[in-house]
DNA sequence: CGCCGTGTTGAAGTGCATCAAGCCATGTGG
DNA sequence: CCACATGGCTTGATGCACTTCAACACGGCG
């Protein structure tokens, strides 16, 4: 059942009938496997179908004054290219981090079953009200914050996302991420980016290993980066207070 | 009728039935009269209403680390509530930029009037994904661009937007911005968004006298700042190439 | 082996923030 | 009608967060 994780959030935030359910249960699709920098959609596309990602990280980018910038970050149960029901045209590129698996529904089945169901339809709107949210608080971060909390709230922000599909375990969550790809989100150089890491290592905040970000003391980090995750929508298990 | 520029413009993007057009033009709403700085919503309000701007500038807004940040502007026929259709509870403050005039439409009538109406569900959940571009754009120019294109994208965006409903004349628009206005909007502190202003002056790209803001050189303004109308899917009057 | 992607470090330069002061127009109360 | 306050704009001086350039280290891999 690849599209669990997206029923689940469909399901958490939305309630969902059983029929519902069951139509999403039964969405064809195609599953693709990504590598690191594969496209899915170029600016100007017009795609034909939906992608949910199963696996991995997708991206959002565009070049803008001969930097790249990332947009946004998809994980597992999110759908990147879901406006593309009503805005055909890709306004940027859509690409894989690292390797990442993706499930693509075509558009038409997706109008059918929409058009037959007020509720889908609402989740649906939903899913794509909460991108907005997320895209508000980059907003907030890019414009606000200096790099060390503009970097801890870009983690504090894949941290709660993950975990609310359980992929944040043990305090870390593996990621296909280089520095230059925090750089690129958080709109700092990557050299800086490299500084500020070492500097939240050095503060005990963080560990980066290979692939796997672990997050050492989630508390102080999500104070320095005034990260509160209500923005996000998703109901993630309550945490002790005290809690790293 | 003073939900002429709403409908207009759902009517430009997405095609309106008759019926739905009848519906939209007898929606039920009380107009209020808003000052400078008056809040239409605070963060954690749950809006019974949905906000439609017939004058004037609303704006979004939230202190970060120590700085006000705007998030987005709202123009005549923007709807900046329509969101907590689906997300109740406001994430941010709502409010006027200088005098405006807003007419207040009850969340019930909205979500009678769109559980009868794919075609307006769909409409309204469009204008909601343009809003979403609009705010990926702004990542964009947070991100990746200095103080002097920074400031001159939000002013194209500001004149495509206020074009697309008639209230860009004669190269100029009229809003009731500060610097500061500016400055938080676009991150930088308002002492530099003063030299910046000149440097735009000095450069005869735009004139700025009291509430009215003139655009010299359109083209030259928006190539600088890597403008393109086309994320804001409005149809504005085509322009010959050379135009100033 | 040699290459390339990724991370790391140092040194120099700059765009912007911050602090502080002053200017002008408008408004307000005595 | 003046004294004064207020809001918005402007200017100069200083400092810092960050960029840029350059070089090097390390591991994986063809």
């Amino acid at each position: 059942m690849p599209h669990q994780k997206l029923i689940a959030r469909l399901q958490a935030v939305s309630g969902l009938s059983e029929t519902d359910r069951a139509s999403l249960k039964s969405m064809p699709y195609t599953v693709k496997n990504l590598g690191k920098g594969d496209v899915v959609a170029r600016p100007g596309d017009r795609p034909l179908s939906c992608s949910i990602v199963l696996s991995g990280f997708l991206c959002r980018q565009r070049t803008v004054f001969t930097r790249n910038q990332i947009t946004s970050f998809y994980v597992p149960g999110d759908m990147p290219d879901l406006h593309a029901l009503h805005l055909p045209v890709m306004d940027r590129e859509l690409c894989s981090v690292g390797s990442s698996t993706i499930a693509s529904v075509p558009h038409s089945y997706l109008k059918t079953l929409l058009a037959g169901s007020a509720g889908l339809t609402n989740a649906f709107w939903r899913e794509t009200l909460i991108q907005s949210e997320i895209h508000r608080q980059w907003v907030d971060n890019l414009g606000s914050r200096q790099a060390l909390p503009r970097v801890a709230h870009v983690f504090c922000e894949i941290a709660a996302r993950l975990e609310s599909v359980g992929l944040y375990k043990q305090k870390s969550f593996d990621a296909p991420f280089t520095q230059e790809t925090i750089a690129e989100a958080c709109g700092i150089s990557l050299v800086h980016t490299n500084r500020t890491i070492q500097e939240m290592r050095r503060q005990s905040l963080i560990e980066w290993e290979g692939k796997t970000i672990e997050i050492l003391r989630r508390d102080q980090l999500e104070t320095l980066a005034e990260f509160s995750p209500s923005y996000l929508h998703v109901l993630n298990p309550p945490r002790p207070v005290a809690a790293g």
